[in-house]
RNA sequence: CGGGGCGUAGCGCAGUCUGGUAGCGCGACGGCUUUGGGAGCCGUAGGCCGUUGGUUCGAAUCCAAUCGCCCCGACCA
């Protein structure tokens, strides 16, 4: 993409409402615009990073046997009048009126829409077990929304819904969704712990949140800071292997972990030794339930059972914010020049910069190099504007791409360009050749 | 919803107390000189001072109402 044909608009200051890391950085690179309270316009290279983030969710949904699908924003006050939430959810549901004089809702969460669809077509034993999700913009009227899209009020969540026929097939459901959580966390480049949660408006008696350690987390947590080495790595695993994936779980949540909600200071004390017990602030990433029957028993979802008796299906949500991955990612990964965004969620993969603009031979080499890298399979963002040297370098360090190749005439002299790290900063001059060569090994582990 | 604050050019702000024909920096645009870490000089464009009503000869400034936004708290992906 050629920098001169694309929408990037970055501001050099700081707008004075952006008060944390990653609204500020989220603004300045041109990532978001601000439509009203908790309401943001994705621009061009925010959207980038939202189908990156999403893209990843659903590859880890689809590898643990969940099925996506897509369900409307606007659902009928009807459902959630079956289920008791109507009047339960309280001011945070947004309530609109039709021409008509219906009652809809902008949906804050799925659980109502998904079992009317789930009642209408299953009806044995047979065809469970069963998990749909999708990925859709929800709303939720927080009383004081901030921090960005952190805290926004229209925001994209990715949420499942599993259906089981028994408690124990519930149970496997959860753990398998704790485990392609923390892949989807981990391919992310974040450390979240799964702690301890409140069931909240969702109900049930089964609840982990995930969090992300950040100093402008919203959530106080109390932790045995030996969790913090867990990775799950390259480890193979079979999804529907129950004892596998209790496993997992065991693994990740016997360590105490509990947000301020659950935390029980005793315990705390008992079962970790003072030298391991953390106390932090951190970023809610998504959270894990099971709610039973507490909406097929309401709602009527039914099935009949291997016995030939109907009963209620047991069921369990799971959500992660994908908008607020993006500012999780950022309050994690950043420095006081922007942004440092992880290979897997980068808007683009590496950025080239031309430092004369106009000059024959540089915009010879920095075509080259985009052909090159797009024939890979790689995104470049090509800077081909007029700013002067110092002024592209600030734009690439604060889009946080991971690379950058700088192509100017003093190293063209000697055949040379630059290849630049965004993380480490570190630098290794090598022909254009070399360059491509090298991203080619990184991103794809092939040539060298 | 309780408490605090703010709406003046695309962005960041001054001017408001003490009423008198709207200013600075950055950005944009044009020219010249520069050109490997946010260049220099000269010039240009851009504002119903959030909105409505009032006081006044005169309102960004005083008064009232209203809309919007931000921060702290209770709620949440």
């Amino acid at each position: 993409m050629r920098m001169t044909r694309y929408f990037l608009p970055v501001l050099r200051e700081t707008p004075a409402e952006a008060q944390i890391a990653s609204h500020r950085l989220m603004l300045r690179a041109g990532m978001i615009q601000q439509s009203s309270a908790g309401i943001y316009s994705w621009l061009p290279l925010g959207l980038r990073i939202l189908r990156k983030i999403e893209n990843i969710v659903h590859e880890e949904q689809i590898a643990a046997g969940h099925i996506p699908m897509l369900m409307p924003t606007l659902q009928p006050a009807s459902l959630w009048q079956e289920s008791g939430r109507y009047d339960d959810y309280g001011r945070e549901m947004l309530r609109i009126t039709d021409r008509q004089g219906r009652k809809l809702l902008y949906g804050p969460t799925n659980e109502e829409q998904i079992t009317d669809i789930f009642r209408a077509h299953v009806n044995s034993y047979r065809d469970l077990p069963l998990t749909l999700y999708h990925i859709q913009w929800k709303f939720r009227d927080e009383i004081r929304p901030r921090f960005g899209i952190m805290r926004g009020r229209e925001f994209l969540m990715k949420d499942g819904y599993n259906f089981d026929i028994d408690k124990a097939g519930a149970i496997h459901s959860y753990n398998r969704h704790m485990v392609s959580y923390l892949r989807t966390y981990e391919r992310l480049g974040l450390q979240a712990v799964p702690m301890r949660a409140d069931t909240g408006p969702i109900g049930g008696n089964h609840s982990h949140e995930f969090l992300v350690l950040a100093d402008t987390g919203e959530s106080e947590v109390f932790f045995d800071n030996r969790i913090l080495g867990n990775r799950f790595g390259d480890r193979k695993l079979d999804f529907d292997n129950r004892e596998e994936c209790q496993g997992i779980f065991d693994e990740w949540t016997s360590p105490y972990a509990r947000t301020d909600e659950t935390h029980d200071p005793k315990e705390f004390e008992d079962q970790v030794p003072a030298e391991h017990r953390q106390t932090s602030r951190a970023i809610e990433v998504g959270q894990i339930f099971y709610f039973g029957t507490k909406y097929s028993q309401p709602m009527q979802a039914m099935v009949v059972d291997a016995d030939g008796q109907r009963t209620a299906v047991h069921m369990g949500s799971h959500g992660i914010g994908v908008s607020r991955l993006a500012g999780a990612i950022i309050e994690a990964s950043h420095d006081d020049k922007g942004i440092i965004w992880p290979r897997s969620a980068a808007p683009f993969d590496v950025g080239i910069v031309n430092l004369a603009q106009g000059n024959t031979a540089t915009g010879e080499v920095c075509d080259d190099l985009c052909t090159a890298l797009e024939g890979l399979g790689m995104e470049p963002l090509y800077d081909d504007t007029r700013e002067r040297a110092g002024s592209k370098f600030a734009t690439m360090d604060l889009i946080g791409l991971p690379w950058r190749i700088t192509v100017g005439p003093r190293g063209l002299a000697v055949g040379e360009v630059e290849l630049t790290e965004r993380r480490s900063g570190e630098s290794i001059k090598c022909t254009p050749e070399a360059a491509v060569n090298r991203l080619r090994s990184i991103y794809t582990g092939q040539g060298g």
